[in-house]
DNA sequence: CTGGATCCAATCAGATACTG
DNA sequence: CAGTATCTGATTGGATCCAG
């Protein structure tokens, strides 16, 4: 059973979802982890060119917190650690998928 | 037929998408304009409390430049303006609708 | 290797006052 | 009624250096 919703609690339900994937790199760390892919934190860093190191842990810290992303240390020397999605995470794939189509549909003369 | 989609690809144009959706009022907009709904300045002003008249006009007219939202304007005095949302802008309800199905899914455990 | 801490620049958002 | 202009504080993102 779906909640009942609002114009008002709906804009806050969607906003406080889309506030887990805004800043400028999280989409980008998400996209290299779907489909059960498993990054350490130096892989990351190589596939996202640009990254800053404190943006990178900023912002996996933050997609740990909110439970989209799980981290595993490997207690040695030197240290190892593994990031992947939650299954919950993974479950954003269709949400982001029904956004992408949307996008593609964007009607040509408004594009901008 | 689908854009053949890259992690990287895909993340840049998600990216671009949610940024168009981006701002702290914007959602409240469209929530307040979709299924048809037709809103003057002044409604939208009403229903959304807090908003200032700088960020109201400021978020309408970045989703009318983005294609969102369409914008008409009564040369008459007073003046009034209606907005509605475009053909595009409906369609971004099915993808919403999916980010807040995933919302509801999220383990309480984690949630915070 | 995996980050934390600090400093700095740019952007975002709010309050207020003013205009056709 | 429907905005614009300006000033100001808050938030975000980036560069660099430091540490276990």
């Amino acid at each position: 059973m779906r909640k009942a919703y609002t114009a008002v609690t709906a804009a806050e339900d969607v906003e406080k979802a889309l506030h887990l994937l805004e800043g400028r790199w999280k989409l980008l760390i998400l996209f290299h982890l779907f489909g059960g892919q498993v990054q350490r934190y130096s892989d990351l860093e190589r596939l996202i060119p640009g990254i800053s190191q404190k943006m990178l842990a900023q912002q996996l810290r933050q997609l740990e917190a909110d439970g989209l992303v799980s981290r595993k240390v490997y207690p040695q020397t030197p240290p190892k650690v593994e990031y992947r999605l939650t299954e919950w995470g993974q479950a954003l794939c269709p949400a982001l998928d029904a956004l992408l189509y949307w996008a593609e549909q964007r009607p040509e003369a408004d594009a901008g």
